[in-house]
DNA sequence: AAGCTAAGTTTATTGCGATAAACCTTTTTT
DNA sequence: AAAAAAGGTTTATCGCAATAAACTTAGCTT
């Protein structure tokens, strides 16, 4: 659980490595260096402190990711579920599409996905 | 927008202030430790903080809300979206519910919402 | 009038995420 | 063989959210 938990910087990292890998390190520290701005020793600490988390492996200069962005993406929805809507879908989508109009096609396209949800 | 932004703390401090408003400062110092710990001093940081973003006022000892619940719920929903689903519904669905079942009547209920929004 | 409580403010301290300087070792290039 | 580049680690620093100690002032209570 508690794992897929990342922080701001953590997650635009991540976001780099899901889009590059498998990346070699030194090539890694440049695209932060463009992207983010962080100096190289920067990239390392964060490629280090993944690692003992399970996030990402770096082995033979070769940074791949561990989990799957998709996982992060779904631990993230739930905590928002649960701190913020007590963990109710309906209670997520009032306050979200409160002013928002959907297009025809987004519609059916959700309804079809609430419809394969429901045993 | 940014008004809206709330840390960890000030949204546990805020949900306190959203379930008993309008709440005296004395006494929401009392709940306050006893639901967080925390000492008076640390209670009224955080009022004067809040009250100075416009998200409280404290008047005469009195401390109520200035923006409602469904606001920030609606914000960090749009900042989740934006940030992690490229503001994309559907995705967000998708994460979402992942191995997850419905009932049937949230499944109405949803559907019902999803035309509602619809143009 | 002396003490107590309410209702704060001023000013620190702490904890931690974010960032990086400085240093090291090994491999590659000239 | 000297220099440069790759591939790191060790150790700090910085910024800021979180927390609170210590002090203040005014009203209320005995």
């Amino acid at each position: 659980m508690e794992e897929f938990k990342l922080f701001e910087a953590e997650y635009k990292f991540m976001e780099i490595i899901w889009e590059l890998e498998p990346i070699n390190s030194t090539e890694l520290t440049k695209v932060c260096f463009e992207k983010l701005g962080w100096k190289k020793s920067t990239t390392y600490t964060m490629i280090r402190k993944l690692a003992g988390r399970g996030i990402l492996k770096n082995e033979n200069a070769t940074v791949v990711a561990l989990i799957k962005r998709e996982e992060v993406q779904k631990h993230d929805s739930e905590v928002l579920l649960k701190r913020t809507f007590n963990n109710s879908l309906p209670i997520f989508l009032a306050a979200f599409l409160q002013d928002k109009k959907l297009s025809r096609q987004e519609a059916e396209e959700i309804k079809k996905m609430i419809e394969e949800a429901t045993k």
